[in-house]
This record gives structure tokens, sequence and C-alpha cells, in this order.
DNA sequence: GACCATACGGAACTATGATTCCGTTTGTCA
DNA sequence: TGACAAACGGAATCATAGTTCCGTATGGTC
């Protein structure tokens, strides 16, 4: 596959096991308490020990990247899915956005991370990134054709839009409403 | 003035003169850095020792706190001369939004606050939004008995709106404009 | 100008949490 | 099943940053 010559030398059966137990463990962990997890825990909760972790990953950045890594490649594919679907294409996006906002709301570690939280995240997800920019760019466009969406706003306003939403999913105020700051977040971007 | 009759045994010159050096000098560093500022980069930045910080502020939340309250006190201010102001309403109330985001862009400890950052500012901070939040309803008010603003929405979506704003001005990515976020959100709440 | 309470400076202390190290255990393969 | 490399566990280490302590300096007052 690769032209480097990767040596994957095939890990032990025990440690495959371990892999995914840890991946889950600090899924739990990350979502519930975000960056500030430790690792500790996140060993105590995958069921093994601290050292076994870091033979898995070398720091906590870069666990948590591939955590949030994978949570946004399943952003691209609930976006493409909506490329197939039959419907107004406004409509058909915002239910992206509503959709994708149901899967980030219980992850503290996925919000921080649109929020610009941590250089080394930001970075390892560039390219999940770059598919949902250009999975968005084509709804975008659907919309604005179909007359539906206003003509002044861009694909790249999205993410900056759901950036705001994730500030309103971390607050602890009881009358932050995210549900609502999404809505007329959508809002916004409707043609009048 | 006070009930519980404090005593305060009015500070040393030189006290006194470090006090303002300090709020000076912190409010630099917190501004430039947010939460994560170090108290020593306070201490030297303030020309004082930290010894000298801590017999002016007990702890680090303290010394915040009081930065982001006094903040907030000239959100209150600007707010309330709005109030006098003769236009049309509704852009009288985009116009404090837009004037307070200004205030707010150079401070990232100020937009983390508004973000929920630590419970002891938010709560230390409590009266100010209070206040803010009696001003605002007055300016919503207006422009919603004027028909320029959505009867659906109230005083309290400007706060989380805000909060997403503030996120936006925190973020690294190139391509977030807080200041189009901004006229995002006070177009969310325009009458159609 | 001497006294002394107030205030200062910054080295030392402490707590927290990421990361490393190494003795022990376990899969794999002949 | 014996050998050995791979993997494990978790105590120990290291780094960071908030906070405390105490010897020294200074403003206010008689």
């Amino acid at each position: 596959m690769s032209t480097t010559e990767e040596t994957k030398p095939a890990l032990r059966a025990d440690a495959r096991r371990n892999h995914e137990k840890i991946i889950e463990g600090a899924r739990k962990v990350f979502a519930r308490n975000g960056a500030s997890a430790q690792m500790e825990d996140v060993a105590r909760v995958s069921g093994v020990g601290v050292g076994t972790v870091y033979r898995h990953f070398p720091t906590k950045e870069a666990l948590m990247t591939e955590l949030v890594r994978r949570t946004f490649e399943s952003f691209v594919v609930t976006s493409r899915e909506a490329l197939a679907v039959d419907g107004e294409p406004f409509e058909v996006l915002a239910d992206v956005m509503r959709r994708n906002s149901e899967l980030i709301a219980g992850d503290a570690a996925v919000q921080q991370a649109m929020m610009g939280a941590g250089a080394e995240v930001w970075e390892g997800t560039a390219s999940e990134r770059q598919q949902l920019g250009q999975v968005s760019q084509e709804l975008v466009e659907r919309a604005q054709d179909a007359g539906t969406m206003r003509p002044d706003v861009g694909a790249h306003d999205i993410p900056m839009l759901m950036c705001g939403v994730c500030a309103t999913m971390g607050h602890t105020a009881k009358m932050f409403d995210w549900r609502r700051h999404l809505e007329l977040a959508i809002d916004s971007l409707r043609a009048r």
C-alpha cells in the first residue's frame, strides 16, 4: 500500500485486544472530561495499566487526536449520506447540522476540538475536516441553487457556527440551550 | 455604608500603588493568555514579587474574577448608554452587541469567562450579569415593539449567542472571522 | 529620627498529573 | 513445553505552576 515500506510486525493478540479496550475506555473518559481527562482514569476505565496506554499511544495528545479523528470521520459519513437524500436542499443541510450536533453533544473532547483547543488535535484532523468541507460545499451549493439558502454565506461558515454551538454545549449556565442556539444559527443561513 | 461594620484599615501608600500595578499587569497577562496565565508572569509584568500579588488577591481565581468583573461592569456602562440613544431600536441593540464584542475581542480571559470557564468567575460576576440582563431586556422589548426584532427570541438568547462569538474569537483557524459570526448572530435575531 | 506595623520579594514548598522504567507476565513458535 | 520477544502493570520520576513563609524593607506616626 504505502511506498515507504511500513514495517507492521503484527500485534500480539492481547495487544490488539487492549488497543480496542483503550480506545473504548478513553472515549468514555474524554467524552466526559474533555481535554482535562487524566491518563490514570483512562487506564483504570479501560482496565489496563498506564504503561499499557503509553505503549499504544505515545502521548495524551496523540490519544485524544485519534479519538477526535474517528468522530470527525463519522461526521463525514453522515454528511455523505445526506448527499443521497431526496429533500428540500436547505433542510437536508440543516438536518446534517442537527445530526452532527447530536453526535458532538455527548462528547466534551470533540466540543473542545471544534472550538480549537489544542493545535495537535486540530492539525491531526486536517484530512477529515477537509473531506467534511468538500461535502458541505456540495450541500451548500444545492441549497443556494434552490434559492432557500442565503447566497452570501459559504460552506466555511458552517464550522464557525458549529464552533459557537459547541461553546454553548459546554456551558454550565442552565439558560443556555444548544439546540436553540443551533436553530438560530441555521436560521441565519436561511434565505429571506 | 455596610451594616456589617467593615474594618478597612486604609492601605499604605505603596500598597495602594501596587494594587493598581497588579490589576494593570494582570489585565495584560490574562488578556493574552486567558485562564492559563501564570501568577509568576503577572508578578513580573506588574513589577512586583509573587508574594505581593498574593497579598492583594488570595488566589489566582480571585484575581481573574476581579478583572472579569470589571470588564462586565464596562459592558453594563455601554449598554446603559444605548438606552439613551435615539435610533432604530434593533440597530441600537445590534450596536451594543458590536461594541461589547470589540471590548471582549482583545481579552482571552473574558472570552473564556463568557464561555463558562471557571465556576468561581461565573458566580463572581453574577451581579454584573444580572444588571446586563436587565438592560438587555429593555433594549429587546423596544426592538420587538418596533417590529424589527423577532418576537420569539429573548434577552437571554443574547449571552448565548455572544458565547458562541467568543468561541470564534479564541479560535486559531484563520478562516474563522468573529465579526462575520457576530453579524450572522445578529441577523438571526432580526425580524423577517 | 526612632519605632513598629504593614508590605514586599522571591526562594521553598506542595499538589497534580504526564511520562518513564523495569521487573514480571504472556503469547507465539519451533 | 521451553525459549524468548512482545506486552503488561504500576511505582517512581519529572515538570509545572499555585501557594506559603519568613527575613528584609518601608511608610506613617510620635
